[in-house]
DNA sequence: GTATGTATACTAACCAGTGAATATACACAA
DNA sequence: TTGTGTATATTCACTGGTTAGTATACATAC
């Protein structure tokens, strides 16, 4: 059954995401990927040159939703900067008591593939996290923050430490930890520049 | 040439080391760890019955040292209590930029095996980290920090957010950010004490 | 009648784990 | 001092299964 084509490839990478996110990436076979996508591997193969540009693929598809939640999260939050950043936080633990979840798709990734530096999925991981920290050193910006862009790495850097710790021990309630260390240094920079500017 | 045993077992979980590190738990063959070792694969399953206790046995052989070494560099720190625990991150980013670093074995291998929520490495690297949360706590207790528990979490969620981010981007810059975080949240907690104690 | 897309069938290598045999060191007996 | 049994340690050779990737042919749509 020819011609369906960009839903072949879009059914490809549904059923890719589905296993490498929840089995890791060199634990499940091509083969596999294609039976889920319910065709061949061949057919996979002539839509993907290999298994490596797949798994690039898989995660390119979470960047923008992954952003947009994050987004999603902080704007819908009630307060002011502090509290909307633990929002993210908070919402993330919701998740993570799901009991699919995982942990972090890209760190996951570049943790199982650390061996090869500079392979196409670790680039758009890397990506990823860096529109992550940009989006939260331009909010931090526009309120006037002093250095807002170590303020943004100390938060991602909470915040792919609770991904890890969290996938460790299975115990979200350290993301709501992170959360409220992510608070503090928020205020903390924030009453730096009151003093500064008062 | 039987009668080794202690050095062969020994010798073993070196190369498993050195060969999971590098490489990754699904990637490294037991055929590979045992050419590494010098001797049989059927040798090697002598010593030791499954792959996954190897596995087991090469985070267990790294849990004192890597221990020791964080308290060492703790330790040697002059300064104040934020300055010997930023002295930690110092360290550690000065780790990282050895070429052969590839983040920390206990988290890249939860990582990589997600799906297996029980298995026997998971269960060590887990209390690895329980046991350097557990040293912080008692630290920051001494030093008479309000809830020293949540502090301690709160660095180590630093830290192993700082070995993710890293580990991604291969920049080393993380770690000293990460310290800088970890050293106003106990400068806050220790201003708060303060303030309680009059 | 040619581009595109899909399937069958295959390769060559790899992989975790095992069956059966063997070699050595050491304890103890003669 | 020499012979012998036994637990320990090691090797060779193998199995049954899996893997990423491909050569070739076939079907459909326009």
């Amino acid at each position: 059954m020819p011609r369906p084509s960009e839903p072949t490839r879009e059914r490809i990478v549904q059923a890719a995401s589905a296993l490498f996110y929840n089995e890791g990436i060199r634990r499940v076979s091509v083969d596999e990927v294609a039976a889920r996508a319910g065709l061949t591997k061949r057919t996979l193969y002539y839509h993907f040159k290999s298994k490596d540009d797949l798994v690039a693929a898989y995660l390119a598809a979470r960047d923008q939703p992954n952003l947009a939640l994050f987004r999603k999260w902080f704007a819908e939050a009630e307060g002011g900067l502090p509290v909307k950043v633990e929002a993210i936080f908070k919402n993330l633990a919701r998740s993570a008591r799901h009991p699919k979840w995982k942990g972090c798709g890209f760190l996951r990734t570049s943790a199982e593939l650390a061996n090869m530096p500079g392979h196409p999925a670790i680039r758009i991981g890397a990506a990823h996290k860096k529109k992550f920290e940009d989006w939260l050193r331009a909010t931090f910006a526009d309120e006037g923050i002093a250095d807002p862009l170590k303020l943004a790495r100390q938060i991602l850097l909470l915040l792919d430490g609770s991904f890890a710790v969290v996938l460790l021990h299975r115990d979200p309630s350290y993301m709501e930890t992170a959360g409220e260390a992510a608070r503090t240094l928020i205020e903390t920079a924030l009453a730096k520049q009151g003093r500064k500017r008062g």
